[in-house]
RNA sequence: UGGGGUAUCGCCAAGCGGUAAGGCACAGGACUUUGACUCCUGCAUUCGCUGGUUCGAAUCCAGCUACCCCAG
């Protein structure tokens, strides 16, 4: 008897594929999109370059047609909204910089979905990120990076579960992002010339203040820009708009490039220094999840990414209070930001990684 | 209203008679799952104002205006 799965597809080139592949594999497919945005406003759907929106539905059903697949659109919108949009925006009210992809995958692509993929009787799920679901000697489940570098989404998959992982497949993580568009040519999938998804994609103009603004009806008052020594050197916009090293936008003439050092919520003040003030060799993190090891140990060594462009800097762990883990790195890294990931590698593969609390 | 000083891009600032450096900020673009970083491009026909000297002035001279300092 056939294994059945089901298939996360956005309409992009990526799950699409995906798709095809486990069909060609044997699988008995079924095709879901998720539908998770509050309002589907057709016009940044389309500006947002199709990821979860209207046109994407679209566009997968074609393609499930294509592929001669059963497909259903199935609603998350209480999931995201409760897991997605409310975390990122009381991060960013808290002073920190969350990560909403690594949610979204957690809660809503993984925990919700498997769970009405269960109820389908599917055996698994799949999507169409770059990476790979494997399973170690020590019986333990991964993620794992995946034939391409230049695409490498394991970064934000760290906080899968083992019980998630074990009923994952990630058919796209085994060939270069290049293959995957040349397949879908070759298919002639309707989507082989989609650009590929990027930035957040609930805040389709990028104006994320604003988004915070009218999610939360409040306004985010102005403060001071702070030196370490607490001189006032300006006024900033208003928390909300700040993550730590950024240096864009500030509006501050001080002679030398400026850059945030930290954000105080509780006194409304942004730290501001100078670039060499925003590396540090230490951080603190929380909600560690595991991955690869069973546990972690102190002056256990991994690479560490501590967002998702960072190549990685090599590092030691110990744990602390209450779950905590520190990380100590080999060399300074810069601008380590509260709300972010440490994701810990031990090679290709994901050990584990925890949330970001604070640099030192 | 006695004396001295300074006035060059939003901020800082070079220039010292030969036809406006640079930094910061800002804007646009590339990159991007941080409005992050980084990179690329752009950004004073004009030097507080008005005259004068000179082939030629932001640069020299005079007057005016503004601000600063010291004395009142």
């Amino acid at each position: 008897m056939k294994e059945r799965v089901a298939v996360g597809m956005s309409g992009g080139v990526d799950s699409s594929v995906a798709a095809y592949l486990l069909k060609e594999a044997g699988y008995e497919v079924i095709g879901v999109t998720m539908q998770v945005w509050q309002d589907e406003d057709p016009l940044a759907t389309a500006e947002n370059g199709g990821c979860c929106g209207l046109s994407a539905v679209e566009d997968a059903r074609r393609v499930a047609a294509m592929l001669d697949i059963p497909y259903y659109v199935l609603n998350f919108k209480r999931e995201f909204k409760e897991s997605v949009i409310d975390y990122f925006v009381d991060d960013y009210i808290r002073g920190r910089t969350p990560n909403p992809c690594i949610a979204c995958n957690r809660y809503v692509k993984w925990e919700a979905l498997l769970d009405r993929a269960l109820s389908l009787n599917c055996d698994y799920i799949a999507t169409g990120h770059y990476a790979r679901v494997l399973r170690l000697p020590n019986g333990r489940y991964a993620i794992g990076k995946s034939a391409t570098d230049k695409k490498d989404q394991t970064y934000a998959l760290y906080n899968l579960t083992q019980e998630q992982l074990k009923r994952t497949l990630m058919p796209v993580g085994e060939y270069e992002k290049e293959q995957i568009r040349e397949l879908a040519k070759q298919l002639n999938l309707p989507v082989a010339g989609k650009p590929d998804s990027q930035e957040i994609c609930f805040i389709p103009d990028h104006d994320y203040a604003a988004y915070i603004e009218r999610e939360t009806g409040r306004k985010f008052p102005q403060g001071n820009f702070v030196d370490r020594k607490g001189n006032v050197l300006g006024t900033h916009k208003g928390i909300i708009h700040y993550t730590v090293g950024q240096r864009k936008g500030l509006g501050l003439s001080l002679g030398a490039p400026a850059f945030v050092l930290e954000i105080r919520p509780s006194t409304n003040e942004v730290v501001i220094g100078t670039d060499a003030d925003t590396y540090h060799d230490t951080l603190v993190a929380d909600q560690l999840n595991l991955m690869a090891v069973p546990k972690l140990c102190d002056g256990q060594e991994f690479l560490a990414k501590i967002r998702y462009s960072h190549p990685g800097t090599p590092c030691k762990v110990r744990l602390a209070d209450g779950g905590n883990v520190v990380c100590h790195f080999k060399e300074p890294v810069r601008a380590i930001t509260p709300g972010q990931a440490v994701v810990f590698y031990d090679g290709d593969v994901v050990a584990g990684g925890a949330v970001i609390r604070k640099a030192g």
